[in-house]
DNA sequence: ACAAAGATGAGGCGCTTA
DNA sequence: TAAGCGCCTCATCTTTGT
């Protein structure tokens, strides 16, 4: 009966109404509540508490890599509160630091790259810098110190010294900030877009790369304006974007200038971040809102992203054929199993952590104590597990999580993509993917503009969602620039660019952070320019799913965003250059 | 063979957002 | 009301080094 039941079901998907997978109510009475004394998750944002004192905020910002000097100048500066002004100086002189570094790094090239990767991953640990380099940093330090204490700004500061060149005196870098003076307060009446970005352009890459870090602070500081009183974006209901392939969907967007290609852009992230976050996003990558897509519009599991992208939406087409839509389309088998009073026909998100055999087992206790079709209460409680976890129904009173080789059927990778890799590591690589149809239809309008090939240049590639679905569309790659921090996900990626015979050259890379201009300019040379630039950076300060460091877009992990903003704006100035 | 280090599995952990 | 590209600790199993 339940398999008639759900085959109605399949036959009128309803595209209209959000959240089929959603209508559960369960009572309240099925789930333990747990009687909780003090929270204490506390975000450094809200730490200022008198029972902590600011060796929190001092050790948020170092576990966020920078140096306990810098963090303590820093709060001293601004004091505990102001974290937003903690951070933007520190990325100021952060920017500093990592070029000086860089310099110094120019010249030893004998290093492998494992080796330099290390020592890169620890140098903002002042500890860890020879005695030369804190002596020649902290002369610089001091001198930026010095024109803040003036009542400069850290971004004006870094300027200056930028301008004026490392070895300039005080009284040059006031001479230069005081003639930049007028100009600036000009500059100021014209709107951000306005402004004709990088038109300043230096020869020297290491000067562009901190013009770069201070619009982001310019930018940053916008938005702690525009943040209390603006309305933040809301999330579309259905969230179809721009359209999907079962439904006629038409819009014409019109991009702000500064957002038009090339290269071509495309940035993902969970949907569902903290207030505030995809404003941020947006707002750093030239103003294009976020296209708001759940891809249980493409496959039968829910999938919330938001993706900032310049690509354009007219005569998207799918990947063909259509992957299953429904649960009993993906897994026939469990139709046999499937219980009347379970009505899902979605499953909820693709997530990295799944349930264990005895929650299965509990299950099938509770079930097997009942006689015949379960009282409601215990129906509710089992949903509950089933919705959380994802479980799927198979056999009589069984349930159980996705296979791994399930979920690559289900994000649209190929089987055995991720063949090899430990249970856990397939779980947590999966779950961060692209999902591969919904990816591929905002993709497909390349096809046809590129015949003979891209470049792309792809940040966070994890297991490679981009450049499988380029290939699912018959893009041809002729150069792919892949940077991924995992060792396991770039052998994947690395395994199926070969089994896939790939004609193209893909170039690996460990850390975005290691893509500087002179990196950039050194590849563009060689092979010419992106037209692709893809990347979803990390989610897991954003995602709800995180109880203890959902710490927002400026977490450790999650404030990466910057670099794809860093290096999508490299790449544009280094192509207008 | 043994201990130490590493890997994996199980279970517990709030909170924000719409 | 429910969903959510997760994290931490502990226990146990596996691998590595001596």
């Amino acid at each position: 009966m339940d398999g008639s039941n759900s085959s109605v079901d399949d036959n009128d998907v309803d595209w209209n109404t959000d959240d089929e997978i959603d209508n559960f109510t369960l009572s309240p009475s099925s789930s333990v509540i747990h009687p909780r004394g003090e929270a204490n998750v506390l975000s450094w944002e809200v730490s200022s508490a008198p029972s902590s004192p600011n060796t929190k905020v001092l050790d948020q910002f170092i576990g966020m890599g920078f140096s306990k000097k810098m963090v303590s100048n820093a709060i001293q500066k601004h004091g505990e509160e102001n974290t937003d002004a903690i951070l933007e100086m520190l990325l100021t002189y952060s920017a500093l630091e990592s070029s000086t570094h860089e310099q110094k790094q120019m010249d030893s090239d004998h290093f492998s790259s494992d080796y330099v990767e290390s020592f890169l991953d620890g140098f903002s640990d002042m500890d860890s810098c020879d005695d030369e380099e804190i002596i020649s940093h902290t002369s610089e330090e001091e001198k930026l110190m010095s024109l803040i204490t003036m009542g400069y700004t850290e971004e004006e500061a870094s300027m200056a010294v930028e301008r004026c060149g490392h070895n300039s005196s005080l009284l040059e870098l006031t001479d230069f900030l005081s003639a930049a003076q007028l100009a600036k307060e000009e500059d100021a009446l014209l709107p951000l877009e306005e402004k004709p970005r990088l038109k300043h352009v230096h020869t020297d890459p290491k000067k562009k790369r901190k013009i770069i870090v201070s619009d982001i602070s310019k930018r940053k500081r916008q938005m702690g304006h525009i943040d209390t009183d603006t309305e933040t974006l809301c999330l579309p209901n259905p969230m179809i974007g721009f359209g999907i392939p079962t439904g006629a969907w038409k819009s014409n967007r019109i991009l702000p200038k500064a957002a038009i290609g090339p290269p071509y852009f495309y940035y993902e992230n969970v949907a569902l971040t903290p207030k505030g976050v995809w404003d941020t996003i947006s707002k750093f990558l030239y103003d294009v809102p976020p296209e708001f897509v759940d891809s249980k519009h493409f496959c039968c599991a829910a999938r919330k992203r938001g993706y900032v992208h310049n690509l354009p939406t007219e005569n998207r087409f799918p990947l063909v054929p259509l992957p299953p839509q429904t649960i009993h389309e993906a897994f026939p088998l469990t139709k046999k199993w499937w219980p009347s009073w379970d009505i899902r026909t979605k499953l909820n998100c693709i997530v990295t952590c799944y349930s264990s055999a005895k929650l299965s087992e509990r299950i099938m206790k509770l079930l097997e104590g009942c006689d015949g079709t379960p009282p409601e209460r215990v129906q509710r409680a089992v949903i509950h597990e089933c919705c959380k976890w994802n479980l799927l129904w198979v056999g009589r009173n069984r349930v159980a999580p996705l296979e791994p080789d399930e979920v690559e059927m289900l994000m649209g990778f190929p089987k055995d993509h991720t063949r090899g890799m430990s249970r856990t590591d397939r779980y947590k690589s999966l779950g961060n993917a692209f999902q591969i149809h919904t990816v591929a239809y905002h993709f497909s309008v390349l096809r046809d503009k590129f015949p003979s090939g891209i470049n792309v240049l792809s940040l966070f590639s994890g297991i490679g969602g981009a450049e499988v679905a380029l290939h699912r569309l018959g893009i041809h790659m002729k150069n792919v620039v892949s940077i991924e921090i995992s060792e396991v996900n770039r052998n994947v990626v690395r395994c199926w660019w070969e089994q896939t015979n790939q004609t193209g050259n893909l170039i690996h890379l460990a850390d975005v952070k290691e893509l500087d201009a002179n990196r950039l300019e050194q590849l563009m040379f060689s092979f010419g320019s992106f037209d692709l630039v893809v990347g979803g950076s990390p989610c897991n300060n954003l995602t709800g799913s995180n109880r203890y460091h959902r710490d927002g877009l400026e977490g450790k992990e999650s404030s990466l965003f910057y670099h794809y903003f860093r290096i999508l704006d490299l790449v544009k100035s280094i192509m207008a250059g």
